[in-house]
DNA sequence: ATCAAATAGTGAATTTGGTTCAGAATCCGC
DNA sequence: GCGGATTCTGAACCAAATTCACTATTTGAT
């Protein structure tokens, strides 16, 4: 007898549907704006089935966010399965956060929003464990890499793991990020491009780590050449990284369709 | 006549007892449970009184972050004071944001919630020039060290500004707050001590960008026995900062006492 | 000293929106 | 089809931010 499978389908369904709807009203009205009885109404449903689903609006929020890591992952899947030199699949890795990052701004929010401590000790612990584990494959596809690359002997593993070795690349990533989406502050320091200074550190921090081939990071026709070839090779269907790096964050009001 | 005078220097003097007892309170009982209403009772005044400083709670909350800041521009002042190789003082800029982020744990909360874009943008435009205005003299401490370098042959500016070529650390460090505040995400991966990782990975880059003396960032002894000057010479009144690396971030149920 | 206008302070009322829960509807095994 | 279990419903509840009509105080002119 199937019907409780059917039960556990449609009510997976149906979560689904919550989510996406969400989603939409994120894009439409933005993160701060959303309200959990018109994600309910909106999938013609009264307010308390959503809490059958989600324990607060944290909750859901956090829900939100390990469902669209999946398109991340798909993005550093595909540099996973690239054939090309670790240090160069390392620096594609940067290049599909920053392309991710200028597509799906909302999403970035959203991550940033509830990586939050403050909303993050909010929400259930089983959703933070969920939340965990759907960004897991994400840091799989890196620790990979580096693997490879120790592997083929591009890295010295100085008696650290696989992670402690790309924290610094991760790390750089990140606060670059945060630092972009606090609107005015890399301005008042006159920080141009912050995209191509990203990369350009990563480079540098790659040299320092003796991460071979060794490069000169300072040659910006070298960096523009890989930016192309990554984009033809592993992105064609996206956006060209050289596009990503000028002009600043996309505002909510310059591009509220994203996420 | 200094009436006007005084009548604002009372204002201001006001605001002051409300944002001490906003921390106050944040410290009790967390950035989330804060009340509107119980800052205003708690300095014996009503809940309007309060909005006459305050356009809304995010505006008060990144006023008392733009407050807070002063504490953290002493500690980057005295590394700018620190006669000491630019490389070391970089080095201890990194080590008093470390320093920092333990001591007021809750504090570095209020940063990182404040500046997510979801909240920064809710708040006036006045406060947010205000908070930059304030994190201004953050920014040129470690602006000046640069120069320093430069000025001294220990680094190359490539035709980059201070706070383009020093981005790479700043992002870096900010980066690993952000993940080790994530609560179960460095142990996902098994990222044992962050903050001396971040350390190696800050050596690592001044390397690759050829800071000179260029050092062996892997030699742990080395960096110990840097940390250890840098107390002794900068920071003699704070936490050890070897034992600011080891363990995991402070919870706020750990440590309530700490803004 | 007195008074009217201006300014500041008050806190109860309003508003907003997340969360709950008593009852209605539906489903399920028999 | 029946009776109990499960699910759905949305109005009621509640917390807390924000407002605003009213009161109190200050000021400057007479």
């Amino acid at each position: 007898m199937g019907t409780r499978e059917r039960r556990q389908r449609e009510f997976a369904e149906r979560e689904q549907r919550f989510l996406d709807h969400a989603r939409q009203l994120i894009c439409d009205n933005g993160l701060l704006n959303l309200q959990m009885a018109r994600v309910a109404r909106g999938c013609d449903y009264a307010t308390g089935t959503l809490y059958q689903h989600f324990a607060s609006k944290e909750d859901l929020l956090l829900a939100l966010n390990s469902h669209l890591v999946a398109s991340r992952v798909e993005l550093f899947q595909r540099v996973l399965d690239w054939a090309a030199p670790s240090r160069e699949r390392i620096i594609a890795i940067a290049v599909a956060d920053i392309i991710f990052a200028r597509q799906y701004p909302e999403h970035f929010r959203l991550a940033q929003y509830v990586t939050t401590e403050a909303v993050w000790r909010t929400a259930s612990p089983e959703r933070r464990n969920q939340s965990l584990e759907t960004g897991r494959p994400l840091g799989e596809c890196v620790g990979q890499i580096v693997r490879d690359a120790v592997q083929a002997g591009d890295l010295v593993d100085q008696g650290l793991n696989p992670y402690e070795l790309i924290v610094g690349n991760w790390t750089m990533a990140q606060g670059m990020h945060t630092l972009v989406h606090a609107e005015g502050l890399l301005d008042q320091y006159n920080i141009r491009e912050p995209y191509r200074r990203l990369l350009t550190h990563q480079q540098l921090l790659l040299n320092g780590m003796g991460w071979q081939p060794v490069k000169d990071a300072w040659d910006e026709q070298a960096l523009n050449d890989l930016l192309t070839r990554i984009h033809q090779q592993v992105f064609p269907d996206r956006e060209d990284p050289l596009s990503c790096m000028a002009g600043a964050a996309p505002s909510f009001q310059d591009n509220p369709e994203s996420l």
